[in-house]
DNA sequence: ATGGTAGACGCTCTA
């Protein structure tokens, strides 16, 4: 089974290069982020074409998440218990949608950005990946193959960033970020897709000629249950889906994995 | 040339 998770920025005005990339890639399922769509504005049409199930969740223009399947597509939930939830009134944002497919558990997640380090939403940040983490304990108690994809927006190391100086005081490098992902690792979650790519960025800002310049982070993440990364066969970034005009800002991360 | 983008409910916010 091929499995990926790509941030699309957009599915409205991404639609033709995703069905593109679908039909060379031929994954099986798909996790996408900001598809910055309501549900009545999602090209579930497109999809169900090319033989994909699709379960979508998306409120307004902002957030919106995604699971495409061909295995199957069971038992889907839209957001996780414990979700802190965002403004006034508080209520959680489109940013998890869990769905079975293949036997394997996979939750497409878009974590807050955080913004700045002094900022609101990084204390957000924060609270939403200690509560998915709990959950995700839960759900990967029973043995059962659990795959947690999507834009993390968190580098975990340094070499996952182009600059560290340029990053020093800003979101996304910062110790409590990393070590709310890190409790994910203690956890007994994997990170599947580093071992295969050394030194890899899943992200370019759109920004400054960002890609050109080589200057990337890696914050797409696919993090595995044990049984779900014993199972890994696998693991690229499609570094090329970058290139070009009308590209997102982030690359697919593909994993493949054994029957 | 010391800047440079992109997408959305676009005259401003988000990333």
């Amino acid at each position: 089974m091929r499995i990926a998770t790509w941030n699309v920025n957009s599915i409205r005005s991404r639609i033709d290069r995703v069905e593109d990339w679908l039909r060379r890639t031929d994954v099986d399922v798909l996790c996408m982020q900001e598809t910055k769509a309501r549900e009545d504005q999602f090209p579930f049409d497109r999809f169900e074409a090319l033989g994909y199930e699709v379960a979508h969740h998306g409120l307004n223009q902002w957030n919106g998440v995604a699971v495409l399947s061909r295995v199957g597509l069971d038992d889907v939930q839209v957001g996780f218990e414990g979700d802190p939830g965002w403004g006034e009134p508080l209520a959680a944002e489109a940013r998890a949608i869990g769905a079975t497919c293949g036997g394997v558990r996979f939750w497409s997640v878009y974590v807050p950005n955080g913004r700045a380090l002094d900022d609101p939403h990084m204390a957000y940040k924060l609270a939403w990946l200690g509560q998915l983490r709990d959950r995700a304990v839960e759900w990967a108690a029973d043995g059962t193959p659990v795959a947690l994809c999507g834009d993390w927006n968190i580098a975990p190391r340094d070499e996952d960033v182009w600059s560290m100086e340029y990053y020093l005081d800003k979101s996304h490098v910062s110790p409590p970020e990393r070590a709310a992902f890190h409790a994910f690792l203690d956890a007994g979650f994997v990170d599947v897709v580093r071992p295969h790519t050394p030194g890899a960025y899943t992200y370019w800002d759109y920004q400054r000629l960002a890609f050109p310049k080589k200057r990337g982070m890696r914050i797409d993440f696919v993090l595995g249950s044990a049984s779900f990364a014993a199972r890994v066969a696998g693991a690229a970034i499609d570094r090329e889906e970058r290139k070009g005009t009308g590209a997102s800002d982030h690359a697919p991360v593909v994993v493949e994995l054994d029957d």
